[in-house]
DNA sequence: TTGTATGCGTTATCAA
DNA sequence: TTGATAACGCATACAA
């Protein structure tokens, strides 16, 4: 019941085991006979090259790895990561690439990445300096970071975030609202890896918000998440003074104060104004619809995903311009009355 | 910059490169002594094991596929699946296995299978019958199927779809309705792959309806996307006799049926009552609620995973009984005026 | 056009 | 307690 190797068709096919390995890499160095009679009698025996000896000779996996800086129970969780993995997806399945997911081993992202068959890694969230990204170099892997700091010669995939905040902030400003909350990106997932577009976010919504004169937001913690947001939304109502608009560095945590916020009897837009950010598919069903900054993820993806196998081409790869952001509005922001 | 090999580390340390492979392998046979120096050395020069080599010798990979039946891009547009491997991702991080994604390679899944460097494989809604799941069994590959029909002697985890889908319909009964509309799981996608469950839901359905001797629902193909429930919503308005209530097998089309009805003005619960199936977490942030079926989709990854990794260990594994599903009344139903 | 010999990096077997 | 040697299955110079 073991797999049928090489041999088995070298033999079946009455010719050497180098043949086979022609008719299947170099079909041209054999003769049509030959050719096609190996590929027939592979086919009968229902044979397919061992993958690990395959890459063991060549030296190449044929795969891709995502590094998850979370356990997958908690990165598939949010919803942004489906839409990173459609782009992924996408670039992955044009170059005949797998896709492996790299979430920490044991809580250690290093060793899992040791163990890794991959030719390539793309990271989420890594910032330089991170021990996971040390092993790789150390491995020789080359490797593509998103949501990142940008350390030097390494590619990056970013978003304008700063610029993206900003177009947020500027828009509930001109809608008159003084009283600003902003919602971050969670303290507890890993800092580093939200510490990066977190903070150009929030400096994004400072800049534009102190430019205009006005006093200078709370900040809640916030998350990614559902239940971050209607946290969130207790976070900011129980305090003294209540912000008019909130400003929330991610969509599902706007969409879980939107929520937390009707339960409430808050009204939206009415008392409450909300900006996310994402542009995840469900800003656009939420009722009103979220008023959002979009970012293209899939997108990030698919440029990573290119990136990263232009660099295992042997090309030098650089970071992308940052993406552009764009403001999507809709019925959650209002004029503050 | 080529990777650092257990020759290396052996020269370095000045033993054979066996005493390193039992460093690492099987400490308990070194002296105390050596066991540290070499790991400390092994350590220090950055070695890992080569994941290739390491299987070559072993014969295992330490990973499971799962085996989507379309690409990557597809899949993930759908919650479900992100439910789905929350649940296989947590057992496998329980028993250090990574988790490769085997999307279809040129449209075949059976080559994409015969590449893939795995231990086994979950399948997701494909039958039996289906040829990449023949490939699977010609490389003596282990799998278990997720929503699928059970084809004798292959482990499966599914719900009670049957059940399931006889309590929304029941459901709606109670209240007073009798135009009754269901919208299935979709014709374009994979249809054997929807067949199972697609069937085993419409039975549920039908039986339900025709025991209360109420007139056979009309059935839009439908599928699993929120723009297939807006698409299903102008299906089913165009008729002259349009439904008062309608079972959708999936929530995503469900809620983007509401969504279109909202902006037909049709109100919800008032003029049309909706009962999805899944109860994936938007449901309940919908406005109103979505009454659903619940099926417990991550415990199915949960139990797909287990069985597998139970039956890598040698371990005879049967079809688990089908997972219940459950009613979960929210805003979206409301009794026929 | 096809075959021989060798290496890829590791683990397993067996001997010392 | 450690080491020598033989697989593992394939690809690829090189030879024929």
């Amino acid at each position: 019941m073991s797999r049928v190797t090489i041999q088995d068709v070298a033999k079946a096919a009455r010719v050497s085991a180098t043949t086979v390995s022609f008719a299947f890499n170099q079909p041209e160095q054999l003769s049509v006979a030959t050719r096609t009679r190996v590929l027939s009698t592979a086919r009968r025996l229902g044979y397919a090259p061992h993958p690990s000896a395959r890459s063991l000779s060549t030296k190449r996996h044929g795969s891709i790895g995502l590094l998850t800086p979370q356990p997958l129970e908690v990165v598939f969780a949010n919803p942004f990561v489906s839409e990173l993995l459609q782009g992924i997806g996408a670039v992955c399945a044009q170059h005949d690439m797998t896709l492996l997911l790299v979430p920490p081993l044991n809580g250690s992202l290093e060793s899992a990445v040791g163990r890794a068959p991959v030719d390539g890694v793309i990271s989420l969230g890594l910032n330089a300096g991170d021990p996971a990204l040390e092993t790789l170099a150390r491995f020789g892997l080359p490797w593509i970071l998103i949501d990142a700091e940008a350390p030097s010669g390494v590619a990056t995939v970013n978003v304008d975030d700063f610029g993206g905040a900003a177009l947020a902030a500027r828009h509930v400003l001109e809608l008159g609202h003084r009283r600003i909350a902003v919602i971050g990106l969670g303290r507890t997932s890993p800092q580093r890896a939200q510490l990066g577009i977190g903070a150009r976010r929030l400096a994004g919504y400072r800049g534009a918000i102190d430019a205009a004169g006005v006093p200078a937001p709370t900040v809640d913690p916030g998350g990614v998440t559902f239940a971050a947001g209607i946290q969130a939304f207790r976070n900011l109502w129980r305090a003294r003074r209540k912000p008019t608009a909130v400003l929330a560095m991610s969509d599902m945590a706007a969409l879980g104060l939107m929520a937390a916020a009707r339960d409430a009897g808050v009204r939206i837009p009415e008392d409450l104004s909300v900006v996310g950010f994402d542009d995840l598919p469900m800003a656009a069903w939420a009722h009103p619809g979220l008023t959002t900054v979009r970012q293209p993820i899939a997108e990030k993806g698919r440029q990573a995903a290119r990136l990263l196998i232009e660099s295992l081409a042997g090309k030098a790869v650089h970071s992308p311009k940052p993406l552009r952001t764009e403001l999507i509005l809709r019925g959650s922001t209002g004029r503050q009355t």
